[in-house]
This record gives C-alpha cells, structure tokens and sequence, in this order.
DNA sequence: AATAGGATTACTGTATACAACAAACAGCAG
DNA sequence: CTGCTGTTTGTTGTATACAGTAATCCTATT
C-alpha cells in the first residue's frame, strides 16, 4: 500500500499552480468537506481522523490538515487527545444539556431583534430554505436535512445583525447535529418540518414576542425528542457497575 | 543581526527534553502568555506579531507559534491577513456594539442561575477577587485591574454551571477589553470598582432577577463610558477624506 | 525634484524529514 | 493456557528548509 503512495504522490504537484494562486479557498473547502461530513454524521462520533490519510485525501500535506483539525477542534466537532490524535467528538449528555440550553438563551433572545429586521426578501429566503428541508426530508435524505436544518437557524440569527452572536449560534448548531447524531432518534429528525414555516410567519408580521415563545417551545421539542441514554462504549462497564 | 540570531539558535536544544515532557502545558503557557499581554494593553491593537520574532523570544520554532497565532486569531484577538501575518485585533465600533449586546443577552440571562448555585463559598471567592481588582485600581495598575475585572465577570459565567456559555463569555470578555483599550477613557476603566461587590451582594441572597437588572445597567455603564470616535490609523485618510 | 519602475529584502505559506511516544503484537515463562 | 515483557510499528509533535509574495528602497528618467 506504501508503494501506491508513493506513487500518488506525483500528483500532487500538478495542482501547485493552483494551490498556491488560492490556497487559503482550497483550506476552506477542506474544512467545509470535513465539516459537512461530521454534521451529516458521515463520519459517525468516534471515528478516528488520521492525519495521513486526510492529507493523501485532500492532496495537501500533513501541515494543512493540522491547521484544519485544529479548527475543528477549537469548534468542538473534532476531539484533539495528545499524542493519539483526531476523532469526532462524541457529545457528553451534560454537553448536550449545555448546547440546548444556551440556544434557548440566545436564539430566543434574537428573535426579537429578527422580527424587526425581517423584510419581504429575508422572509422569502427562508421560506426557500425551509422548502429545501422539507424536500431533502421527503426523499429520505435525511443527513442532508440535518444539515438544512441547522443552516436555517444559523441564517436566522445572521438576520439579528449581530455577526457574534450569529457566529456562537453556527457553532451550537454545529454541535447540535452531532448530539442529534448520538442522541436522536432514527426516522425522528429534530425539527418538525412544519414548526420553521408557522416560526417565519410570526417573524413576518413583525410579532417578536410570539416568534420568541414558539423557538422556545420548538428548541424543547427538539430536545425532549433525544433520548439521554450514554451509548456503551468498548469497555466501559466495569467501573460503572461495581462503583468505581 | 542574523548572525545573533543564528548563535542563539543553539540554545533551542538544550530546552528539548523539558520541551517533549510537557509540550503541550509550555503552548498554554505561551498562549496565556500573549493572550494576557494582548488583554492587559501591553501589546496595543494594531501592533505587528512577526512570527519570527515571537519563535525567538519564546525559544520554540514558528511552527508552534502559529498554532498559537491561529488559536488568537479564531477567538478575535489577532488579525490574521494572508500574506501580511499576524497583528493584535482593532475592533471597530460595530464589533464593539455586537459585543457589548452579546454580553447584554447572556450574562444578564445567566444571572437567575447563578443565583441559584451561588453559596457561601462561591460567594467569598468571587468577594476575594473583587478586592485583588480594587487593589489594583488603587495602586495605579490598569492593565491588570482591565483583566482582573474580565476574569471576575468569566468567574461568574463559570458559576452558572454551563460550560459552554461559559466559553462565550469568556471570548466576549478578552474582546472587550479589547475594546476598552480602544475606546475607553484613560483613568475610567469600565467597572466601576463597588458594582462588582453590589452584585454579589444581589446574588448572595439568591435575588436573580435584580442581579440581572443590575448586570444590565452595569454593562450599559460601561459601554456609554466609551468614546466611539475610531482612532485614525497611520496613513488611512485619502480614501475616506476624498470619499473612496 | 518627484515619480515610476525595478530589484532586493523580509516575511509568510507549505512540505518534508526526523524524533519521540504509545499501542499492538509476538515470544517466553509460569 | 494465561499473563507479562520486549520489540516493532504506526502516528503524532517539532523543526527546518525552500518557495512565493508583498513591501521597501534605490535608481533612473522626465
């Protein structure tokens, strides 16, 4: 397998022109590629990420990969243990209570200042993108509606005008499709498919405290829908079971 | 000078087997390091982080300090252009007011919980701290009165038991003074030394609800004490005097 | 004398080589 | 047959070398 490899390797240089016109794009598609895959649990909470073969991947060397792991870590999608490497975080309950409960505080908290800012062609981008959801969701993709999903609520809270908070929102909805991937239910997706239409409408008609109340009955439906139990791990049993 | 700098290179080594033990704490070291120096206005915004430089003084390689520069960079505090390295973040007045809404919408929603967690010796921490920034203040150190002041509102974030807005806070704390640097009047550091000791004072008695009214007044106080007038930068003017 | 153009310099971006550590496996002893 | 230890392999951590690019300075020309 080394020999293929090497042998590989050749091409690599063949993209150096361009590499080097627009790398900084070329790490960003990368971390996106990456990114995309953990959320649309394509790369399931556990899985190693070798920086060998990322780097063979994606044809940039291990430095790139290091740079983007690094990334992802400080977002909290990927797990960085010292001298063992890269794997997709798998999500404590305690986290996931943290996750639900800081959305609650800050997406409830936006939405007022979202129905003031909501405009005919905020509200019909929305729509596109809640219609887009629903489609994925019928033909039974469901990955990609997760991921649709929590572009929804990070489009939403870009419409608040805060691009800080709208940043911390990207990355509970990050972390969100992860805990949906551990916790959630199959066949049971966490937002209704209907909830995001009837939460535009009340933005629409500029009704702030009504679009408030609803996103925080939909973040607790979204929430009582995980069941909280810790998958068992490899070989965790024995200290659980005689009290360690 | 490239002749020093190549004698003193030998020095490097002789750190190795200290640096391979504990690698990984002498990062977080350095990290601090430059954070704290960045936060205390000892590094002014604006001001050139030559990687070089930074490799030399720490004694690691550039490798090593662009992991760290990269790690500033996501959490703000430095500007990284991409072939123009690194420099310490200058907020603008728009960062500045996302930020300071941000600190509205989740440290005064965190107030009621940590009212409800807040006991005898979280109190008399938090009291201890409260003393060390006046000190401070009254012995004519700014700088460190700016960060202790940080550290006291992240400290009081931690108490309400959710690591991950915790987090928040604490990003939105190191911008801030930040941004104190920037804007705030010299000799009028945003907090004003007895509103922290009041505050315990609400929380001690389990009130939530008035801790979170006078959060928000106290952040409101210190976001009015600053001056938004954005600095004129060394050699800006011709665009925006002739209206580029 | 001032400006434009070219050359040099200084810095970052990337890859690769080397070293250290941890884990897996095999071999041996009990 | 099981458990322990030594070796080997695989993977990360770090440094350094090389290349490419932007900025600065110097020179020449108008």
């Amino acid at each position: 397998m080394s020999d293929t490899q090497a042998l590989e390797k050749r091409r690599a240089p063949v993209k150096d022109t361009k590499t080097s016109k627009e790398g900084d794009e070329r790490h960003e598609a990368i971390y996106r590629s990456i990114s995309d895959a953990i959320v649309e649990q394509r790369l399931k909470p556990g899985a190693r990420l070798r920086e060998d073969a990322l780097a063979e991947v994606f044809g940039i060397s291990r430095t790139g990969i290091r740079k983007i792991l690094q990334r992802l870590a400080l977002e909290q999608l990927v797990t960085l243990t010292p001298r063992r490497g890269a794997s997709v975080t798998r999500p404590t309950a305690d986290e996931a209570k943290d996750v639900f409960d800081a959305r609650q505080l800050i997406e409830c908290g936006l939405m007022p200042d979202v129905a003031r800012r909501m405009g005919e062609k905020e509200a019909a981008e929305l729509r596109e993108m809640a219609r887009q959801e629903r489609q994925a969701l019928r033909s039974g993709q469901q990955s990609v509606a997760i991921r649709l999903s929590a572009d929804f609520h990070v489009r939403l809270a870009q419409l608040s005008g805060n691009a800080t908070l709208a940043e911390f929102v990207e990355r509970l909805c990050s972390r969100s499709s992860l805990i949906l991937a551990v916790y959630g239910h199959r066949g049971h997706l966490g937002c209704e498919s209907h909830d995001h239409d009837d939460l535009i409408g009340y933005l629409e008609t500029g009704n702030g405290e009504r679009a408030k109340a609803f996103m925080s009955r939909h973040l607790k439906a979204i929430e009582a829908s995980l069941s909280m139990v810790e998958e068992e791990e490899n070989v965790p049993d024995l200290q659980q079971i005689f009290g360690g």
